[in-house]
DNA sequence: CTGAAAGCGCTAACAG
DNA sequence: CTGTTAGCGCTTTCAG
């Protein structure tokens, strides 16, 4: 048993003092190229590496980044949770992970326990935050970005992709092929997204002069999509309908099909949100609107970066535009490019 | 801004001293009842929590788990992240997240970083282990285990499912079921799960006098179990075949219906391994072996807790049975129940 | 450039 | 039971 090495040891061995070896391992240092030398074989040889949690308290900076996500069944987050993490590594940055639930409750107790461990910032991924948490953590010193989530009212940066201007397009899209009785499986009411992705969609419908033909709430779960969708299709049911993300509107697809034996999209078109990898599969091969992943993560990290190593304090909030991907769970207006 | 409260505020405000603070925040404390109403009255006036890693520093325990991770585009894993990580909140713990490569290579710099966190142990998910490795986290004293991966000829513990029964389970089902060409796609072949497994099939196989017919190897990717499916039916194709896993089987469904227009089970029987939830869709209806996940976390956390918790040092192995689920993706053989 | 010294916030003996 | 005293391993003034 080898146990740990500090720096106290190297020093020894390589002859110089701790600070001198504290030094060396210290970006910003100044150390002649002889001590360099000497402590980087001493380290070599004894196999140091710095105690990352003693740099943080004497720092303040422990280089940790705290990540609350709920709703994992959705594949649009553990992907989201790879590139996070991948992006934050990437910048020298861990992430410490505390799975919540989709409804708020005890995200005030997670938050509590992410402060704890001194994070140098937190991500809250699909989730909720109260006014007095954001406050919390603006008294704590630490900066917070919600992704995929925004929060009205609130002093907080958020990224997003552009929920309102996607309804809109997805409302848009069916119109000009030709449907007028359309209806939406709304997903969790409580969530900014629903709410974003349901408004510019009534909206673009109105302009057109359409109303809802019908509407269920999925939940954002598979099984109260489907229970949503068999109440949508038990008489007078839509030709056309909008889920609020794909992860739903798998299983109003597998409902429609094999349960209802109806035809996509020859009885009635279906749109998702989001382009998960499976709406791509060719089961399913959903149309959808991307939510652009890559650029969402590289935002917040920004953002995030900014707060924390340049001290920002103004709020941000980040809607990026997502494509309409034309697939073929939903018919496609003449003139559109596939 | 509040920034951060100490226990030495709070001792002042309670008018004692700090180790008394520090006492009643620490579970195995004394102090008088007296003492600490007054230390958790001044504590929550000021919103104090104890710094989880000034504790760490001196207790030499930090409560951090880290989890190494690759592969995360199999449902698998982030479904087992999320067990992991509640169960190790629900004992205290927490999880930092490391993403690696499913190709060892970049193994070793992560668990580097990992170690200069002070976690008190590792859980390895889905990544082979260099017997080197394994040995400089015995040196730094911090307890490993290999979740869904075994490593033979290391002093590791490991959980996985029973693999090796496994692969026996589905050959004698192909075998009931009257199939006797039967193909199988493998996996990465530096996988312990893809050894085990394909090493019980074709020993099943074997007792009745059957050979694979044909065998393409799929990495582990959708992409390439695709490909390896278009030439494995490009001529004189298997009546069944087994697929390592999930995801890949999942390709396989759709390689073999939408671009072969094959009929499953009609034309062919699939059988895959893991029953990740996609399988359980309607659109795939995958027979497959399921991996016991629970029960598998239950087992990694327990080992883990014992190591550190009670410092035993003794590998254990552990192989879990998993149950063959009957779906619709394979024929069925004649008084098997469903 | 380099060593000595002073802590970061907390726990753990150690006397009372 | 409670206060005092040492540090945990490291970064950071501060003199040389």
């Amino acid at each position: 048993m080898t146990t740990k090495v500090t720096s106290q040891q190297v020093a020894e061995r390589a002859g110089v003092s701790q600070s001198a070896v504290s030094r060396v391992f210290t970006p910003g240092a100044s150390a002649s190229a002889k001590t360099v030398n000497k402590v980087r074989q001493a380290a070599n040889e004894l196999g140091y590496r710095p105690n990352v949690l003693a740099r943080a308290m004497v720092s303040g900076k422990s280089r940790i980044i705290g990540l609350v996500v709920a709703y994992f069944e959705n594949q649009f987050y553990p992907d989201a949770l790879e590139k996070l993490s991948n992006a934050l590594q990437h910048r020298g940055y861990h992430v410490l992970i505390f799975l919540a639930d989709k409804t708020a409750g005890n995200i005030d107790a997670v938050v509590d326990e992410i402060l704890d461990y001194q994070v140098d910032g937190i991500i809250a991924a699909s989730v909720a935050m109260s006014s007095d948490l954001s406050k919390r953590c603006r008294a704590a010193g630490v900066p917070m970005v919600l992704f995929n989530r925004s929060q009205d009212g609130v002093a907080m940066s958020s990224v997003t992709s552009d929920n309102y201007a996607g309804g809109r397009k997805i409302a848009e899209f069916l119109l000009a092929a030709g449907h007028r009785k359309i209806g939406h499986i709304a997903g969790w009411e409580g969530a900014s997204t629903q709410r974003d992705r349901e408004a510019g969609f009534i909206a673009a419908l109105a302009e057109h002069g359409v109303t809802l033909h019908a509407r269920a709430i999925g939940d954002f779960t598979m099984e109260r999509a489907a229970e949503g969708t068999r109440a949508m299709f038990a008489n007078d049911p839509p030709e056309a309908v909008f889920v609020a993300n794909d992860h739903m509107a798998l299983a109003v697809l597998d409902t429609l099909r094999f349960e209802l034996g109806l035809d996509v999209p020859g009885d009635v078109s279906v749109v998702g949100y989001d382009d998960v990898p499976a709406s791509s599969w060719p089961s399913y091969d959903l149309t959808t609107v991307r939510q652009p992943a890559n650029r969402m993560v590289a935002e917040t990290v920004e953002i995030l970066m900014d707060q924390i190593e340049q001290g920002t304090t103004d709020p941000r909030r980040i809607a990026i535009d997502g494509p309409l991907i034309l697939r073929r769970s939903a018919r496609i207006p003449k003139g559109w490019s596939t």
